[in-house]
DNA sequence: CAGTGGTCTAGACCACCGA
DNA sequence: CGGTGGTCTAGACCACTGG
């Protein structure tokens, strides 16, 4: 164990986490109080407030002030999906990223496209196709439409040097966002320029992303199946 | 504003978001230090550091000791994904939900499976193979291993009143999760009881969970590409 | 080296809950 | 009322970073 190299704190959490990890304490048991860890474990009340925090914070207990710390109901674990530049996370993974564009271009915005920036029918909406390469194999096909209040100078930028998520990211701090995952078979177009069969099964994610109050980008990113996985972790 | 009955540490992280929502504040720009909080807001280090340790828990800014606090390049936002009954998920659509059993079984561990579940090669294991239907349309083949450990009566469960993950969630306590997410196209068997053709894309889930220290479960988890997909929301 | 964050202490006052 | 958590302070020592 590096039990001894933890910090008090931590200590403390963990044996807390083995207690209700092995089932001893069930949920809705009482977890010794501040004072009670002070004592047990010979250190100050902050250092097992701060634990008591923590793990509230994680979901792992509920506290309530004047009557106590007991174990939490139920164990919600909820991802840390982030939103990454597709060039770091290729970066991360020591492989070459390029970047391939296709179109870059002012277009007038339909009736759904407005309805999801929310921009009037026919105002200007720029739009961008771009193929994101790692180490020269297409991995995902990123079909783009920004709002140009969101980002005024989006298409001066240069997509083989900045990824429009990272510009985004820059100029347009990112509030909320919301998604969907599915499996789709690619259309004619994205399977030329992903370089495989039209029979082939893709990872597609339809994004939208909203800075403040205003609808930043709409996106969808076509990966193919068997170049692209989305995995994560879950924790507390 | 309801600043007066804010705690310090409160107000601090409301003052420092405020500064990077804004943009005044760019990714990758320093952050006051703990000494310069406490000189500027008149409270102790300590009311500070906590400001900024959970600022940086939140992912709002990045933490380097000897060097400093920036803002955060990405909002690290945390997802809706949650580990969810595929019961509730039906029934909170207000659909029919039942469920087809085609194998419960104790088989003997191969290499990779009792390395994924941390048993020794050729122990007992609980096997699984369920289709889950909406309103009778098949949305998901589940096929799942599980240690005995961690739910020793799993096999005893009527699995068209209690579905294994409920099962689960209610004999072993959750900490740990793992997934990968892809699109892939249906094994034969798959196919025939999905009611889909063998190349019809589907999104498959890979999970493996963890209760304590023990692995509890793997599952595969095939979703038709037409009738099913991942949604979720971010939020800061 | 000076400045930073990481941790910890031994007190303190308060608001709240339950008996 | 005593016990609980919620917050805050004014110090302290340490490990790490940068110039």
């Amino acid at each position: 164990m590096a039990a001894r190299d933890m910090p008090a704190y931590e200590q403390v959490k963990a044996y807390i986490k083995q207690r209700i990890g092995s089932g001893e304490w069930r949920p809705g048991d009482p977890v010794p109080s501040e004072a009670a860890l002070s004592a047990q474990f010979a250190i100050s009340r902050m250092t097992g407030n701060r634990a008591l925090r923590e793990l509230a914070a994680e979901g792992f207990v509920t506290r309530v002030q004047g009557s106590g710390t007991r174990v939490a109901q139920l164990h919600r674990i909820s991802s840390q999906l982030v939103i990454r530049d597709i060039h770091e996370e290729v970066a991360e993974r020591g492989h070459q990223h390029a970047t391939r564009v296709l179109t870059v271009a002012q277009e007038k915005a339909g009736t759904e496209l407005a309805h999801s920036l929310g921009v009037k029918l026919g105002a200007p909406v720029f739009h961008t196709v771009l193929v994101h390469l790692e180490n020269g194999v297409p991995i995902q096909y990123e079909d783009r439409y920004v709002n140009p209040a969101a980002a005024p100078d989006y298409l001066q930028t240069d997509f083989t040097k900045a990824s429009p998520t990272s510009h985004l990211l820059q100029n347009a701090p990112l509030t909320e966002a919301s998604y969907s995952i599915e499996a789709c078979l690619p259309t004619p177009v994205e399977a030329k320029e992903l370089g495989i069969r039209r029979t082939e099964p893709c990872l597609v994610v339809m994004r939208r992303t909203v800075s403040g109050t205003r609808p930043a980008s709409v996106a969808r990113l076509v990966h193919p199946g068997t170049r692209y996985s989305l995995a994560g972790q879950f924790q507390a």
